[in-house]
RNA sequence: GUCCCUAUCGUCUAGAGGCCUAGGACAUCAGGUUUUCAUCCUGGUAACCCGGGUUCGAAUCCCGGUGGGGAUGCCA
């Protein structure tokens, strides 16, 4: 059976990492299966979804290079199909309103009494619930509504579908029955508004059934009857809720495996029933864990870099956050980090991923950046890095020529193309020096007097021979005059013509910016900052 | 409250009962290369949440606890 796969995200503003990264998993697995990866914009939330934040979507997963099959479904274009397929519920008897003489009552779902037989629905024996003292229990076509005990001696009231209590017997305090749910009162219940109320009840006995399902991440999950409820599929104003949409639009476009976050889970139990009495093929499950800030709390909008936009604002390569949020939550069981698409979607099995939290490391996201930048030619790299910076409106006007001899000198000190914003100094004298720097470099005796003098040295090589070597052979010539250890220019120099004591290579560095630039601000940096020194 | 899920270095992970003296990566520390920084190379510190079982043998299986997350909406 060919896989069809689905990324079914709700257009509200901007792209969700946690979002983005369901979609990636959706992706590799379709990919992988040879199978197909729909989209679906679930836009019904008219409030919120945006024209906007659609467009704002789909250029994220271009971006990612998350290409998908078909066209877009668009949520809210199926209403016919949902509405149809509540009144075929109705019609079944398996939704009633609260209140059947007002239509404008939200209709609901109701989980079947009698689903035993249904593939996803087990045995679990027998089960007891004990009441708190003396209260009442309400049966009706909703279901049972009874007190229990909680551990600190408070009531708590209960509210839970009527199909998790199977052959359902009221208990007195004396162990007497006081009702008793059979094929001859269900249909009174089913179809009575008010419900039976038992005085005086004790306990709670009947059969208790689970739902269950295989899920290809988490692997066996369950989940009682009885601590499931009837939920809404149309509400009061007749539009239909998420979990009949998205079940009817997964009918609809023959999705066969569904990939999501494990928020989901427990809707799952829920749309299973959905699915069986649509009459359709129950689709594979497998629930993705959440990726969590540094704090180890879920993403909110709060946290900042919760978006994919902030990712490529900051000069994140597609390919390398595509390959770090493949390896959040899953891993091709070797030793493998980097690798490409192709490698990636060859190796991806969903069973491999990951049942817990994932928690998203910017480092080492920057790491795996900087990897791929290093892995670009020179030119590459500073193509890539001009039309970043002529973006954010860096370095207008700058020689093309001193950009690219820039660029492959900071090549390998590139992480992030941000990073390229501190490359300033090479193209302006206009830049303001680190005062820690300053202190540290250029508060030694006899410092400014060398640097003075070494001013004077280089004002006097030709034009052309203004070389790193040249430069070189100054600063070791006169730091032997001078009795000075060797290298003991060498900071000192860049801290005064680059502000900063990290950077490229300081012959490099000079040679790049000329020898007039740079004797200008040495004569400077002589005589505006010495005296702060 | 109830229900569901979950737990290996700081972080992402490998691990399918003996290949585990627990491997890799990022981070970190030390050393080497180097004019600083970065790159590159070498090495180090660092983890199986706790308690019971099952077994000749448990990081791996089971039960309980604890921590974390989720659900319990006329949001999706």
């Amino acid at each position: 059976m060919p896989v069809i796969a689905r990324f079914a995200p709700s257009p509200t503003g901007q792209v969700h990492i946690g979002n983005i990264r369901t979609a990636i998993f959706n992706w590799l697995f379709a990919r992988h299966e040879k199978g197909q990866f729909l989209l679906r914009i679930e836009d019904t939330d008219l409030e919120r979804s945006t024209r906007e934040a659609i467009d704002t979507l789909l250029e994220c997963m271009n971006w990612l290079g998350l290409d998908y099959d078909g066209d877009i479904m668009y949520q809210t274009k199926q209403l016919p199909v949902h509405l149809a397929a509540a009144e075929r519920l109705a019609q079944a008897g398996h939704a009633y309103r609260l209140d059947p003489g007002d239509a404008k009552s939200p209709l609901y779902f109701r989980i079947p009494y009698h689903c035993s037989d249904f593939p996803f629905v087990r045995d679990a024996g027998e089960a007891k619930i004990e009441l708190a003292a003396g209260s009442a229990v309400e049966i009706s076509r909703s279901g049972l509504v009874f007190r229990t005990l909680g551990a600190k001696g408070k009531v708590a009231e209960n509210q839970y579908c009527l199909a998790g209590f199977l052959d359902l017997t009221v208990l007195d305090p004396a162990g007497q029955v006081l009702f008793r749910l059979d094929e001859s009162n269900l249909p009174q219940i089913l179809g009575a508004v008010e419900p039976v109320t038992i005085q005086n009840a004790a306990a709670l006995c009947f059969r208790r059934r689970e739902v269950f399902y295989h899920d290809l991440v988490k692997g066996d999950l369950s989940k009682p009857l009885d601590s499931m409820r009837d939920f809404i599929v149309i509400r009061s104003d007749g539009s239909p809720v998420f979990h009949l949409a998205n079940v009817c639009d997964d009918i609809t476009q023959g999705v066969t495996h569904i990939v999501r976050g494990d928020d989901h889970v427990e809707n799952t139990y829920r749309h299973l029933f959905l699915f069986q009495l649509l009459g359709a093929q129950i689709p594979v499950y497998a629930h993705l864990p959440m990726i969590v800030n540094a704090q180890g709390k879920p993403y909110s909008k709060r946290d900042g870099d919760a978006f994919v936009g902030d990712y490529r604002e900051k000069g994140f390569l597609a390919e390398a956050l595509f390959n770090y949020l493949s390896l959040l939550g899953w891993s091709p069981g070797d030793n493998r980090e980097k690798m490409s698409r192709a490698e990636i979607v060859e190796a991806f099995h969903i069973e491999k991923a990951q049942r817990s939290p994932a928690q998203l490391d910017p480092v080492k996201l920057a790491s795996m950046n900087g990897l791929y930048l290093a892995d670009l030619s020179d030119a590459d790299f500073a193509a890539l890095v001009k039309s970043f910076a002529d973006r954010r409106g860096w370095f207008a006007g700058v020689d093309p020529d001193l950009f690219r001899r820039t660029a492959s000198l900071m090549h390998s000190r590139t992480k992030i193309l941000t990073d390229v914003e501190s490359w300033g100094y090479f193209f302006s004298a206009d830049f303001t020096p680190d005062p820690k720097a300053v202190r540290k470099n250029l508060s030694a005796p006899g410092i400014w007097e060398a640097l003075s003098e070494l001013r004077a040295r280089m004002e006097k090589v030709e034009d052309g021979a203004f070389t790193a070597g040249a430069a070189e052979a100054l600063l070791r010539a006169l730091e032997e005059e001078r009795g000075m250890k060797q290298f003991a220019l060498n900071q000192p120099l860049r801290v005064v013509v680059t502000g900063t004591a990290v950077g490229a290579g300081i012959y490099e560095t000079v040679e790049l910016l000329g020898r007039n630039e740079t004797c200008s601000r040495i004569l400077r940096a002589e005589t505006s900052w010495q005296h702060e020194a």
